[in-house]
DNA sequence: ATCCGATTCGAAAACGTTTTCGTGTTGAAA
DNA sequence: TTTCAACACGAAAACGTTTTCGAATCGGAT
């Protein structure tokens, strides 16, 4: 087993100094060919390579991101961590994932134990916890020391930083308008509670698109589902008690599961019920049917963030140019789900 | 925007010694009382973190470990990341995730990158182009310097390290097995082609099971998927030329396409033919129908393989105990795809 | 022989810690 | 008064780099 050669240990093999391996090594015009060469040589034959660590202590970067999202078992996350890494990567940064498991203190925890020159940088998706406290202070502690922060998806307004969305309202307008192009009248969403910011917004689309083309609100129609609910029920409630011939789910979840409690209570998709979901993932393409969704593209989004924070962390700092807000455009997948 | 504050402008701001400082906050008897809470209490006015990257340069730990796996847009290792960075953190480490997109370079680039003290450990999965070209100098190298790896899933037996996997042959082979017990005859394989360790374990599996119940190997039932392939096609062409009345998948993607072709084809799952997946991710979870499938607990893995790496990093290294395979369970999960 | 410019290299600081080893001061015991 | 332990603190090395600046050597020109 070699341990790892330094530039101190080259110098002491081929009696120099270690400026002159070092400079050697860069190709530096203070050093003779001769001694570079040899230098060279030597270096490569013990494989040598500069110390990461010692290069991000000298200067003060250590060309790692930090990723914080809920959770990764949840293939939009996933795909957004896809997009984040190769956009990093082709820019020479490396990717720490953190978890919040939709928990606060995990939240701080995380960025509290790397805002210490660990990272040179955040992109990040607010916990449920985190949205429904409100607090975010140790968010506004991190921008203070001076280290960046891009937020997505999950974002707030009382935090002035860069920012990647998609227009959740619109899209969900959409949707619902697609519906009510159809002749579909009875409309029913299926959503978060507000205080998840992407549900609320979403649900507004709803709501606006139906005032649009005067269509009554019908508090029925609409279930909001609590996060540790049992859902299933709640949802074969909401299917039993109407005659719903539509339904626009907040995400991939509500969305399938709808179609499942829905042959159960003997009413086919498309057939008698159509549904839209949101968020293109895994689920909607390949469930039967496979389910027309509101496309989300993640790794877009992870893409454009890290592209965001990259260049806040390349430019002069002094440049200070005003903070962004990106909106990632989304996109109707028709497929079996709706006709 | 004020900065991160160092023990150095402690120390000039108190008029003591940088050594004064750190031994203070980490509470040496040696300090006086007083001094001692004199500079606490300005360290936490100022909230005085230590630097991370020092300490990592001084101590040659960084406390940071790397999981490298092919894709993330997948459940499984989606799944495994949930394990690793849960077992990770409890432990005060941090996750590096890189993907190696399949590629045998990438995976190259990623671990010389930052097998330079970037990093304590390393967790991994082939790429599919590694297994194939069976080249594993970047791996051995890194072993060599001393730095511990653990393999998960998709391993090779040329590599002596850690390892947790499933026993994927076993899994196959009780998966048909249950095909067998029900009474099955025609019972198809679609697997990967053979350079997919798993994939070519898997299918000893299924060919053992059938061997041990004297029921012949037909070639034709058998369907092996290249990886740029439109395996569509190749799976309709599987169904249509049998009278196939079970089909065990090598994982989601080729069960859930093989029920979705099965209906084309006009043959109902489970009636007509019975399908058993391998995986139990999110699609066998919600399509319809649901799909009875190997469960390979992608969090337990990523866990083990973290407790594992993090052992080999946390006792002398001399004690050197012997590399470690641990095998996870795995179990059928019966669903709607089996009768 | 003297001087000067080029050439080639090394010493040292810096990044932010921790820790070892001294050193000076104090008080009490002899 | 001397001696010695206890106490409180500081200097410096170490981790592995890069870079600035100073210095030594050498050749050629005067």
């Amino acid at each position: 087993m070699k341990r790892k050669v330094t530039l101190k240990q080259i110098a002491k093999e081929l009696d120099v100094s270690i400026s002159t391996v070092s400079k050697s090594l860069r190709n530096s015009l203070e050093i003779s060919e001769d001694t570079r060469q040899k230098v060279q040589a030597f270096a490569k034959l013990y494989n040598y390579k500069p110390n990461n660590i010692a290069l991000s202590l000298k200067n003060k970067k250590t060309k790692t991101i930090c990723i914080i999202i809920p959770e990764i078992i949840h293939h939009f996350f996933a795909t957004v961590i896809s997009g984040v890494e190769h956009v990093a990567n082709e820019n020479g940064y490396n990717v720490l994932v953190c978890l919040s498991d939709e928990s606060f203190d995990k939240e701080v925890i995380n960025m509290e134990m790397l805002a210490n020159g660990s990272i040179d940088g955040f992109i990040m998706s607010l916990s449920k916890e985190t949205q429904q406290k409100k607090d975010f202070h140790h968010i506004t502690e991190v921008i203070n020391q001076g280290m960046p922060v891009v937020m997505f998806d999950r974002v707030t307004n009382e935090i002035l930083c860069d920012k990647v969305i998609i227009d959740d309202s619109l899209a969900a307008f959409n949707a619902t308008q697609y519906f009510i192009d159809k002749g579909f009248k009875k409309i029913a969403l299926i959503s978060t509670v507000d205080y998840v910011s992407v549900g609320k917004l979403r649900t507004e689309g709803y709501i606006k698109a139906l005032k649009n083309s005067d269509l009554k609100i019908d508090e029925d129609l609409i279930l909001k589902i609590e996060d540790t609910e049992n859902f299933e029920d709640s949802i074969a409630n909401l299917l039993s008690n109407n005659e719903i011939d539509a339904i626009f789910a907040v995400n991939e979840l509500f969305a399938v599961t709808a179609i499942k409690v829905a042959n159960k209570l003997g009413k086919k998709v498309p057939n008698d019920i159509s549904v839209i979901g949101f968020t293109d993932g895994i689920i909607s393409k390949y469930s039967s049917p496979s389910i027309t969704t509101v496309s989300q593209n993640g790794i877009k989004m992870g893409g454009k963030a890290a592209k965001m924070l990259i260049e806040r962390l390349e430019t002069d700092e002094e440049e200070e140019e005003q903070y962004r807000t990106e909106v990632i455009e989304t996109e109707l997948v028709e497929r079996e789900s709706t006709h």
